[in-house]
RNA sequence: GCCCCUGUAGCUCAAUGGAUAGAGCACUAGCCUCCGGAGCUAGUGGUACAGGUUCGACUCCUGUCAGGGGCACCA
């Protein structure tokens, strides 16, 4: 059975008018029908008339009576007529429409029968999109900068694999290079200070604790480890260092489909294969005795150096033939989240895509601003040479992953983020992501007491399937209800904008509606029908929670 | 110096170019015979500044001011 669906019905309604009335109008795109931010508004609302009565020549509100006097003619002769009540002008021009509860408690009972599919929609149409996060230096353990990441990173690849995309996650391992090098030179130094050596330690070695730990753990193995040559430390660093990573990463929900090493790209030729390639199509060059690649041609400020004068690949050489790869392996859309210290390494690598023949929209670099961390109100100084950072781990151990990971979706992604650990794991009201799981923790303690508080016979699950939704009357159910059925546009406006920010604020939302109509209305009371009838609602509100707050990668526990 | 991001309520943040700029915290005043008060209801209070585009601007454009970040034949 076709489904209507009343938006876009009613969206045709609206060509056939125009298509009518003025056949040779080239309508926009958008025909403007969008939610009001008014409830008193409406349902719905179209601000169609502004955008076209300059065209029409006829002034916005005559416009728009005339277009709501079409509409609702052809409303009442089709199948709209159960779903909309009143089409209205208000305003200037506005045209306002109010569904009928029928329309909500159709909504409800698909809410119900798709359960963990509702939000689903095909809009990927199994495009494959590579989204690549985190992808922090093997120096160290992961920051809170890249536990951010990995949170945003992870709820999108959620996102947009719900939404029909064939989404992969993809960690690019620097693991070579001069970082790599200081980092088995800090654990050389640390093994032969253990042993009793005097060292000098550099001023840009890694100082951090985690150094010694390393450095314990190959004394352990090895006791005379200091004879060793230096690929050992550093490659026995970057393994443990790694473990560390994929361990803490893990913890917070977070697991790669690839890991692509810098070292194998490097070695399999492909660099040099990716500069031909660009050769080819014109846009390298040599002068003062390096190879430049004319990005200029794709809009960066300047030409870059992707062989230097003593031979030597820049960093941008690897990462031309590292995303030409991801094309390669047949990626339509690329999607990298950077730390804003890469903002200036935008323009560059885009244009490198471009040369290499691919349409602008295919690469989408996302960057992801820093978290201040706060704690009792105070922000936590961090400095980096000191090795006083801020782990992932610390996060983790000290408020668990779900709020972590809550907190760091709560503010858009290319937004300052201020972090309060304190906040974060309290369990009151005032910590959002508790605020949130209380509602579905409530949720199920009535559905828990329902049976025996309600005194019926019979299978309850089945009972609250067939309830009569027509009972919910009031205006805390019906704005639950309208909640309810936003969830797949909040998907779809987190894909269009590319950032899950927008579902932590309708959790938040939901969690809103959901307790004010609790606290107005008894769901299991001596009216058996109109409990039933609730409870099919609280249901309904479960499975949205369950279902948003499993694309965010949190928990939903039924006590708390 | 050049480039990018951000300036919204005392604080932290919302608001696909649309109608009266919304929440939470804090502050003030209320609500428990009641399914989890870990909750709910009110009140106070705001678009950094100056222009421009538009029927309509927090949103787009220009300039000023303030905060943050970035500039390399570094990674």
């Amino acid at each position: 059975m076709m489904k209507p669906n009343t938006e876009s019905d009613l969206l045709k309604l609206i060509r056939d008018f125009f298509k009518e009335k003025a056949p040779a109008l080239k309508l926009p795109q958008e025909l403007g029908l969008d939610a009001p931010r008014l409830r008193k508004f409406g349902d719905l609302t179209s601000h169609i008339a502004f955008k076209l009565s300059k065209e029409l020549k006829q002034n916005p509100n005559e416009l728009a009576k005339e277009l709501a006097a079409y509409l609702k003619a052809r409303i009442d002769k089709g199948p709209l007529k159960t779903r909309i009540e009143s089409v209205n002008v208000a305003g200037a021009g506005f045209i306002n429409f109010l569904f009928t509860k029928h329309y909500f408690y159709e909504g409800l009972s698909e809410v119900l029968r798709q359960g963990a599919t509702y939000g689903r929609q095909n809009i990927g149409r199994d495009k494959p999109v590579l989204i690549e996060f985190v992808s922090a230096n093997p120096t160290g353990p992961l920051s809170i900068a890249h536990a951010r990441q990995a949170a945003v990173g992870d709820t999108l690849n959620r996102i947009l694999s719900f939404l029909g995309f064939k989404a992969k996650k993809e960690y690019y391992l620097n693991d070579e290079g001069h970082q790599i090098d200081v980092l088995a030179n800090s654990i050389y130094l640390r093994v032969k200070e253990l042993k009793g050596e005097k060292i000098e330690f550099p001023e840009d070695g890694y100082q951090g604790e985690y150094i010694y730990d390393i450095a314990k753990e190959i004394l352990k193995e090895k006791p005379d480890a200091e004879k060793e040559k230096i690929e050992f430390f550093l490659n026995y660093g970057v393994k443990s260092i790694l473990e560390g990573i994929t361990r803490d990463l893990k913890d917070f929900g977070v697991e790669f489909d690839f890991w692509t090493s810098q070292k194998g790209i490097r070695k399999s030729g492909k660099i040099k294969k990716a500069l031909e390639d660009l050769k080819r199509r014109g846009f390298i060059y040599e002068s003062e005795g390096a190879v430049w690649f004319k990005s200029t041609s794709f809009g960066d400020d300047k030409d870059r150096v992707v062989i230097k004068s003593d031979g030597t690949y820049t960093y941008l050489a690897p990462d031309i033939a590292y995303h030409r790869e991801k094309y390669r392996r047949g990626f339509k859309w690329l999607i990298n989240l950077w730390g804003p210290d890469h903002h200036g390494y935008i323009n560059r690598l885009r244009a490198s895509a471009s040369a290499l023949g691919h349409e602008k929209e295919s690469i989408s670099i996302i960057i992801v601003q820093l978290a201040t961390i706060f704690r009792d109100g105070k922000p936590v100084v961090m400095s980096t040479r000191r090795g006083q950072l801020i782990t992932l781990r610390e996060i983790l151990d000290e408020v668990g992953k779900d709020a972590a990971r809550f907190f760091f979706l709560m503010r858009k992604t290319d937004s300052h983020l201020d972090f309060d650990l304190t906040l974060a794991k309290q369990q009151t009201p005032q910590n959002p992501v508790f605020y949130v799981q209380y509602a579905y923790a409530r949720i199920n303690s009535i559905l828990k007491k329902s049976e025996t508080e309600l005194g019926l016979s019979g299978d309850i699950a089945k009972l609250i399937r067939r309830a009569d939704l027509s009972l919910l009357k009031s205006e805390e159910e019906l704005a639950l209800s309208r909640t309810l059925l936003q969830f797949p546009l909040t998907l779809k406006f987190c894909y269009e904008t590319i950032d899950p920010q927008g579902l932590s604020v309708y959790l938040q939302d939901l969690a809103t509606d959901f307790h004010k109509f609790y606290d107005l209305h008894r769901v299991l009371g001596e009216d058996k029908a109109l409990s039933l009838a609730r409870l099919s609602l609280c249901m309904a509100v479960k499975v949205v929670l369950t279902n948003g707050l499993s694309i965010m990668g949190i928990s939903a526990p039924s006590q708390m």
